[in-house]
DNA sequence: GTGGTCTAGACCACA
DNA sequence: GTGGTCTAGACCACG
C-alpha cells in the first residue's frame, strides 16, 4: 500500500480509498476484519487519529462496522457497497474529464484518444511498480 | 457559466478552469482582452479578490498577460497553452478514474462501460441546459 | 529580518526573498520546517494572508512543500533551487544596473567604480547593523 | 527607442528613464528642446497622458523646464542632474544585488563572478540589437 | 496547532 | 476605468 503524505489528496482519504478498493476487489470479505487502527498507523507511519478518521468515514458509508474491543469488520453488504461506491467514483472522474473536454471544445474523437492515452499511461505505471 | 461554491474545488480554480477552457475553445483569441476583474466578479457574484486569484494563476501559466490600467490580454501562445493544459487536465481526470477502477478490481470491459455511462450522463446534462 | 512596507517592492515579495535567501544560506535545510504562517505574521507584524502569499510563491518555485496540519517543509532540491534563484536575482540586478549605465553613456571604468562604491556602502550598512 | 508595454516597469517610467539617460549621455544639451509631448506619444503609440506623466517627473527632478507654447527644454544644470541621477540609479541597482548576494550567503568572489556574468550578458544583448 | 479559502473594504498605481 | 496590494476577520480541512 502506498501513502504519499506530500500529495494534495489528504492522507485520511488515501487510506479510506485504499481500504474501499481493497474490499471491492474482494481482498477482505464480509465478516472479515480489516487491519487494526494502531497496526495500520504504525505500518504507514501516520497519526492514529488520521487512520481513525478514515475508518469513521468507511463506517458512515456502511462498509464496515466496529465491534468494541475486537476491531472493524466488513459488513454483509460491505462488498457490494464498496463496489458501488468505487464504480461511482470512477464514473464521476470520467464525467468530470468529459465535461472539461467538451467545455474546451475538444472534439469527441479526440476525447477518445485522450482516454486511450490515459489508459496506456496507467498501464505503464502499473508495470513500473511490478 | 456555472460557479458552485459548495464544491470542494475552490472557486478561484473553477474560474481559472473556465477561462482556460474558454480560451482553448477560441472564444477569446490572442491579443483580445478577457473580462475585467470587477465585471466578472459582479457577474459571478463573488469577491473581486477571488477572480484576481484566478487571473494570477492564468498569468503564471502564460495564458494571459496583465497590463495595468488596461486589462488582461490573451498572449500569442495563449490559445495553444490553454489547449495543451486543458487536454492534460482531461487526461489526468481519466487516468485517475482508470487507476481507481483497476485498484478496485473492476475488469477492463467494465471500465469501458463506465466510460460510456459517464459520456451519456454528460450528454444528458448538456441537453438539459440547452 | 527587515520588512519595509514603504518600499515599492511588495511586502509578500520581500518575505519570499528573505525566506529564499535564508534557505540558500542553509539556515533551513531540506526536510526542515520553515516558520508557521501565523508565527511569522506575528513577528513581522503583518497580516497572515500576506505571509501566505509569500509561501504560496515559494511552493510554486518548488522550494518548499506544504502539508496541511503540519506546516511548510523545505524540499530535497529546495536548497539548490534557492541558491540558483538567488544567484539569478543577483545577476539580474547587476545586469539592470549595467544596462542603465551604458544607456546613460557612463564609461566602463566608471561603471566599475560605481560597483566598488556600492560594495563599500553595503559593507558600511552591514557593520552598522552589527 | 524601445518601449515595451508588456514589461512590469510602467511605461511612463520607461520613457522618463530613457529621456534622462539620453540627456546624461549628451544627446540633448542644456537649452535644447526634447521631443514634444504629442510627437513622442504618436511615435511610441502610447497615450499622451502617459508621456505627460513622464515629463512631469523629469520637470520635478529639475532636468527640464516647460515653456508654455514652446515645449520642454533641458535646464542649464540638467545634464549634470541627469548624470547624477543616472549614476545613483546604477549604484542602487548594484547595491541591491550585493545585499541580496550577501544575504543568500554567496561568497564575495562569487559575487564578482556574477557581476562579470551580468556584464557579458548585457554586452551580448547590445551586440544583438546592433 | 497547521495551512487554505473567501469576503468586505480600503488604498495605490497606471493609462 | 483597469489591475495590484494589504488588512481584518471569518470559516473550513487536516493531523
Amino acid at each position: 500500500m502506498n501513502i504519499d503524505p506530500t500529495m494534495s489528496v489528504p492522507i485520511y482519504k488515501q487510506i479510506a480509498d485504499y481500504i474501499r478498493q481493497t474490499v471491492a476487489a474482494g481482498v477482505y470479505r464480509p465478516g472479515e476484519m480489516i487491519p487494526s487502527l494502531r497496526a495500520l498507523a504504525l505500518q504507514l507511519k501516520v497519526n492514529p487519529n488520521t487512520v481513525q478518521r478514515a475508518y469513521e468515514q468507511l463506517e458512515r458509508e456502511g462498509l464496515v462496522r466496529s465491534r468494541k474491543g475486537l476491531g472493524m469488520f466488513v459488513t454483509q453488504q460491505g462488498a457490494k457497497t464498496a463496489q458501488t461506491k468505487s464504480e461511482a467514483a470512477v464514473c464521476s472522474a470520467f464525467a468530470r474529464g468529459i465535461r472539461a473536454a467538451l467545455a474546451a471544445g475538444i472534439q469527441p474523437p479526440r476525447v477518445l484518444t485522450a482516454f486511450e492515452k490515459a489508459w496506456e499511461s496507467v498501464e505503464t505505471e502499473v508495470r513500473a511498480q511490478a
